[in-house]
DNA sequence: ATTATTAATCGTATATTTGCGATGAACTAA
DNA sequence: TTAGTTCATCGCAAATATACGATTAATAAT
């Protein structure tokens, strides 16, 4: 994309919730994360018999999850098992819930 | 095994914070939030001068954080202000903090 | 009226996301 | 070995997102 005005600069919370966001951002993404964090860590088997898409695309959004850090996968073959990350699942509560919380206190008159 | 494809669905609360987190997914946007909620109600204008990018970028980011429901424009001209959206901004608060502190409960054993 | 200010919208280019089927890699079981 | 299972990756198409400059609309001030 061109970016031929000064690039904006962005604090590292601001691109980390950003980031996590990003990993929300996708129903279905939300729905994995239920499905990882409600019940029990699941196998990509048993999303596949849960969610109707195409194995290849619930690879990918996983893979995305992967990417975001709140989850992490274990290599159990021929399966994958897939769990929440605890450590950064609390650290975006935290940022989220700051974020939130922070936001619109009494100085914003609206 | 062949399924069929294309008909997921997802629940109201999925759906919900799939797309506040949609709001939320762009770093420019969490900053604008930020400005909206933590300093005051800014005009659009105070924002270009902040942000470092085209007035035309800034007013679509604006328009995605409004259809988003978690800000609100107040016509007031020739300016527009731009505030939090107290009502959708509590309701967001929920969503995450309900989504992040009821997953990953005891039954995880990861 | 004319001019200035403010912000939305339009048109366009490019980047990214999303989804699928097909294929490949790694491992197991026979 | 051969076949089966599981999941990642590739290649492609379509949709969406991002960013910009130019333009338009609305209003205020002169």
């Amino acid at each position: 994309m061109q970016r031929t005005l000064s690039d904006v600069t962005y604090s590292d919370d601001e691109q980390a919730l950003a980031g996590m966001a990003k990993a929300l951002s996708h129903p279905v993404r939300v729905k994995i994360l239920r499905l990882l964090a409600g019940e029990s860590c699941c196998f990509t088997g048993e999303l596949t018999e849960v969610i109707p898409m195409a194995q290849s695309t619930i690879s990918q959004h996983l893979k995305a999850l992967l990417d975001s850090g709140l989850i992490q996968g274990e290599i159990d073959p021929p399966k994958v098992k897939y769990c929440i990350n605890r450590q950064n699942w609390e650290r975006a509560e935290r940022l989220f819930g700051f974020f939130f919380s922070e936001g619109c206190k009494e100085r914003c008159n609206c």
